[in-house]
DNA sequence: TTATGATAAATGTATATACACATACTAACT
DNA sequence: AGTTAGTATGTGTATATACATTTATCATAA
């Protein structure tokens, strides 16, 4: 028997659903701290590959340039980074600021509590859901 | 030896990317259509289920509620969907149009072809990850 | 040197998402 | 009936996302 593809199996309905409920779990975490995932997400990727241009860090993050330009706007605003001119004067090269590193060293420990939750709840499965997640970089 | 936890395992990061990337797929097969997979999802529920309040809808999608109100009022603008008061006067009724239905049943062979790109992408790993996005609804 | 194509980024616009708050209405209790 | 708790929805605000367009700059060929 062919199987029916129908819409309840919609795998756009069932990641976009899950896709905000994990945001939501390790913003939840992240309460108090004044970031959020994302904020931390551009955090983490300058202070683990330094000062970097606004494309560079959409690439490390898989994310649309531009909304990475809104996303430090919104560090800029908070004081996070630090924005300097490159000798290529497109460029503008983003770096963590010193009040960016004490927010990401309160952040660390809730990032790993939210990773660890899921982990958890994913026990055995969670290299496989990874697996399966990075197949999909190929639509 | 203790497996660490780092920041470039951080599922939300996988998970939303991935949520990008199969939208984005999606979006790509409605180009034309005049509505995104967004609006298809709230067609098809209102399709499937018959005439139901904004709650339900967002029920229906997992979805927050007030995320739903706003599809809705991009659906009426464009005459998808019609809305009726019913008897409790607090509630608004929403059910497809004939429009509604004509572009939804355009749409639904665009929905079908990405739907079987990812199916065929995920091979034998479709039903186990259907099930890893099931399990994060427990966050 | 100048014209041209490529690159980095910002901005405008539309939509998606979440949360806090406000409003209107219903239901249930006294 | 009047009070009160609960429910359905809308709105304000902030952020996330995508795409089209624009601007500034760079690199290179003529």
């Amino acid at each position: 028997m062919k199987p029916e593809v129908e819409f309840s199996d919609c795998m756009c309905l069932s990641i976009r659903k899950a896709s905000r409920n994990i945001t939501q779990a390790y913003n939840e975490e992240f309460q108090g701290i004044g970031i959020n995932i994302t904020q931390f997400s551009v955090l983490a990727i300058l202070f683990g590959s330094g000062k970097q241009t606004i494309t560079k860090v959409a690439h490390h993050l898989g994310a649309e340039r531009t909304t990475v330009t809104r996303a430090i706007a919104i560090l800029e605003k908070k004081k996070l980074i630090n924005i300097v001119l490159g000798g290529d004067k497109r460029e503008r090269l983003i770096a963590i600021s010193k009040k960016g590193m004490e927010i990401l060293d309160l952040a660390r420990p809730r990032w790993k509590s939210a990773q660890l939750k899921i982990e958890h709840l994913l026990a055995n499965q969670i290299d496989n859901l990874r697996s399966n997640l990075g197949r999909l970089h190929h639509l």
